[in-house]
DNA sequence: ATTTATTTTTAGGTATTCCTAAAAAAAAAA
DNA sequence: TTTTTTTTTTAGGAATACCTAAAAATAAAT
């Protein structure tokens, strides 16, 4: 078994892998982790030593797939529990995160399946990531950015990229949720930002918000 | 806030005060906790230091209001999470406590209000025993063992006061739950063994179950 | 009232996970 | 190609929560 913290760190470069697909530095696992790059050195040799992640001095990490199991299976329990707070508990996607980080770390596998089978065996969880399988398969969803959509173009908002109070609750007050249609009128060159049209409102986001919010075509 | 180390010496003198109503032992806390006496006293020192117990050295100790708080706290979430367990996810009652243990440990005030709200406000824990309320309060029965009921004197399961796996489950087997209606048939005095009916069932139960069964009059 | 047994505490260690400061290596800039 | 900057590692500590073995205090037995 492993400690909490090292489930972080392998949570941590799986995360920073997946984003940039070259062996993941020991200033990135710092920053992520909130803590010093002398502490995630030192961990990562412990990590090494236990197989769970290949390293090699100055040059980075990436995980074993030993490692990688870990972290899928920390990744799973995360979304589950999430998609437990906010469907069954009530809880506003915003309150979710913190609970969350806490209640990946319990340990029993029986209880992962149950909650999934509780669930109904959801695929995204409520902010739209996917949730991996009991096998570690991930539904991955061709997703992109408002930012990046044309004039005109229309898509469904599918997640955000973005996992943060203030921005979450925004989006609540702009009634704007997974599921929802949304149109782009109009980029504005100066700031970047833009007037969208959705559920017959229009409304006019920042190049952050647009830059945070997923859609998928169609 | 408290380490989860902290809080399940705290739980442990709760539950050992409750039984023998006077100051626990060093070797009362070492044995339920499974350590040995002298990290309790490091542990006891620790615990005064931060005026959660009254401790006086080779005396015993108690808790202060402070570390009662906490315990009661503890104790109502690793049952209203047992409860979840068996009424939601379908565990059967001997396989809760150890997830529970670990569930007992999650910090959020508003996970513990809005389960408790999820499973309708349960007074009472899969194995019968009370859930403190939001402010403390037990819902304490008048409950006394099978074994201490007279011939041909009818009672109702409420509860049993051990928690190991062997035992349940073989509870289990017998079709013995809460809320079944029970009565003595008759008493073998070479072993004390019972011989009991309930369900039309007729079964012959060992001293030892009859002693950790227990029941309420009407 | 001593002796013996039990309980509790102290002393000295270990493992985990974090830290700061300094040294070493690698990357970027001049 | 040096010099400067940034990143990473090493060295030396701190806090938490354990441990064993020995000493001290208390309780039980003779």
């Amino acid at each position: 078994m492993f400690t909490r913290s090292e489930e972080n760190y392998l949570k941590a470069i799986f995360t920073v892998h997946m984003q940039t697909k070259k062996n993941v530095s020991t200033n990135d696992i710092a920053n992520l982790l909130d803590t010093s790059p002398a502490s995630v050195t030192e961990m990562i040799k412990k990590l090494q030593e236990k197989k769970l992640v290949i390293y090699e001095k100055y040059n980075g990490v990436r995980l074993s797939s030993k490692g990688e199991d870990n972290a899928i299976k920390t990744i799973r329990k995360h979304r589950l529990w999430e998609t437990f707070l906010v469907n069954k508990l009530d809880f506003s996607w915003s309150e979710v995160h913190d609970v969350a980080e806490q209640l990946e770390h319990i340990k029993s596998n029986k209880l992962t399946d149950k909650l999934d089978h509780f669930l109904n065996y959801p695929k995204f969880d409520p902010h739209g990531d996917p949730i991996p399988t009991k096998n570690g398969v991930f539904n991955f969803q061709e997703r992109i950015s408002i930012f990046e959509m044309d004039i005109n173009e229309e898509g469904i908002i599918m997640g955000v990229s973005l996992d943060n109070k203030d921005f979450l609750d925004h989006l609540t007050n702009l009634k704007i949720s997974i599921g929802t249609r949304v149109r782009v009128l109009e980029q504005i060159k100066f700031d970047q930002s833009m007037k969208i049209k959705y559920d017959s409102r229009t409304e006019h986001i920042s190049k952050e918000i647009a830059e945070n919010i997923l859609i998928k075509f169609n």
